[in-house]
DNA sequence: TATGAATGAGGTTTCATTCAT
DNA sequence: AATGAATGAAACCTCATTCAT
């Protein structure tokens, strides 16, 4: 007894049996892959069918439409980023202020470094409401985690405080990492880049620890 | 080399190229307009002759296709962004560095609150390719005068430093600028975001002016 | 002829008969409920099948294609209007004209009133083609029916004669049922367009019987 | 400054020009073609533009979809209908009864008689939902123009008798008209039936008269 | 110069039907 | 028998661009 059917609900066919799984997959991939090899006005039903090696009536058992696609790629997208921020930061020890700046940026710098091509194609070439929730998931996943790390460094400071500080280093920390991969793909592993990053990190948790 | 038609018609040269920049600029606003009302995806050519009230046939008099026109509008966009930013700078004195990172910062959210609706939906909503250069102009202006001012400041640091400084200080700022944007619309005036924005950059400055 | 192996399933082929006739009624039942719920062109082969909870496969074991699924389904219908109208005729008795016009009537109301809803989206939702004949088979009873019962009541009148009366009669007749049924859905009951009806055929059947 | 354009506004450029006018009837000329001769399912906005010799773009400029091509040729039939009954109407002229009945029935028969085929197929090819004002026009236009015939009659009837003696007066004489059409096209020219149904009518209304 | 009707490639999506399991 | 993933022709519709007037 279906009931009417929300017209963006992500996938259509729940992917239980393993071969549901792979054709999900595959469809995610290659519209990946189309997406950066050839830009999103490319990105086409008829083109992701074609180039994945199924009839377009296929594509359509496993997505409603084609928004769902490109949002479930941006969804997965940010679920592997964000894997990597929390992996990452629960591996941040009881260090120095300056260490833990280190590892933070590291952090961050190795989230945007996984597929930093689709990163940067779905934050260029996909207009926004195809990728809202997805990208706000990083965001949202990165702040808290950085949230969570102030907390514990700087428990005298208020909660507005802690939370105007998560946003600064948050979108401080996000825009070199992303302007670096912009600049030249590869930059990240820039030392010079990272240090003064770090620097810049580090004088600012250095200077909330001299306040109050 | 005039010819006597053209110069004879020289009075009337002038409101004719103002009609030309007066149309021009009726399409640059009607795109602008529906962009921001109703996203990208109904950016087409026909609404836009439609909405500004002319004939499809006198805008392809004007741009040669549709591109030229979304480039012409992130052009100008980037134009007056980039003016905000030099005039601001010019007026910054020889005042400690402190003072400074808080005229700098101010002088990038000033540019950025610049149609900060249009600038927004430029950068989330147009695939890239059709405003890159654009885009690139006001960084390019912006890491220009932050790269200048810092030559002044600190002319015992390499070029390189300089220029390493220079991004990082202006990827961090634009940053700041957006990300204020974004969360709340018209927020730019927070009075503990900009202070917050400035001890960082202040921090940073500092420490480049400790170093050697 | 039967062979010895369906003699052995003999007490087997009942059930299992009946299981076909399960599946096919289930099918028809279906049919009918999206056909009414949502209108002929959400009648697919898939949403049968979903919304009977059997898989599509199953579907096609049963009918050759969707033609075949909604010309059984006319075809049940008209068979269920055909029967109501041989119990009621049957039923007539040797009355004077008034009253059987009155019953005449009530015949024909009655078999309009069997799932009514379904007679109507029969008649304006699906394409011609796809139930000509059951439409035309209660027609073609009800004319038998008529005709009969005109012969027995007009004997001197010639067949042509019979013919036609009876042509009026049932097409006006199922005229006003359907009229009354489109106007007002389950108002058959109204006694005043009954009345009226009443007369109009009783004046046709008197006029009959004064000619010659 | 367009609004936001109802989806089924039956004309989307207001035919003002001839050349508009001509293409549009045009469209709805070779949509009734392709109706009579391939039935519904073959009335698709890509041959209509194919017969018509159009482009589908310009279908496209003339209708907003291809409902409101198919609703504007119900309604253009349903207005030339009406047109044929007022005319005949008001043609009736103080005449006995018996040839009102005559004279009424004429009319009927040869407003269906107008474009019989097309009307036949609007009724039994295309889905209620997909010409309802139409269809309804024409009823609501016969209706009135009865009601009014009899009120001059028979002004002694109370308004709610008028009103049930027009609704089955036109709804059987339609039937009468269609079933004829219907059975062998070229009917409506029977003598026989011609006849007999104006003597059913004759018969309802002599007995109207003698009613109080 | 201005107009706007016309174009048609190509986009998204549906659905009757098949067939390997 | 039953399943349901797969198919692909074909439906509807859009929009950048041209060109005769």
């Amino acid at each position: 007894m279906p009931t009417q059917r929300s017209r963006s609900a992500s996938i259509r066919k729940v992917p239980r049996q393993s071969r549901s799984r792979y054709v999900v997959d595959l469809i995610l991939d290659t519209t990946s892959q189309i997406l950066l090899q050839e830009g999103y006005s490319k990105v086409t039903t008829n083109r992701i069918a074609e180039v994945a090696g199924i009839s377009i009536g296929s594509l359509y058992q496993y997505f409603p439409n084609k928004g769902a696609i490109v949002k479930a790629l941006a969804l997965r997208h940010s679920q592997k980023m964000s894997e990597v921020l929390r992996v990452r930061f629960a591996a941040i020890g009881d260090v120095p202020v300056a260490q833990a700046a280190h590892e933070i940026i590291l952090a961050e710098f190795s989230a945007h470094a996984v597929e930093e091509n689709l990163h940067r194609a779905l934050l260029q070439e996909v207009p926004k409401h195809a990728r809202v929730t997805a990208t706000n998931d990083v965001h949202q996943c990165a702040t808290t985690l950085v949230r969570n790390f102030l907390a514990q460094r700087f428990s005298n400071h208020s909660e507005v405080q802690l939370d105007l500080a998560a946003f600064i280093l948050v979108h401080t920390i996000s825009a070199l990492s992303e302007a670096a991969l912009r600049r030249r793909p590869g930059l990240l592993s820039d030392q010079a880049l990272l240090a003064e990053s770090v620097a810049l990190v580090a004088a600012y948790l250095q200077r909330l620890a001299d306040t109050r």
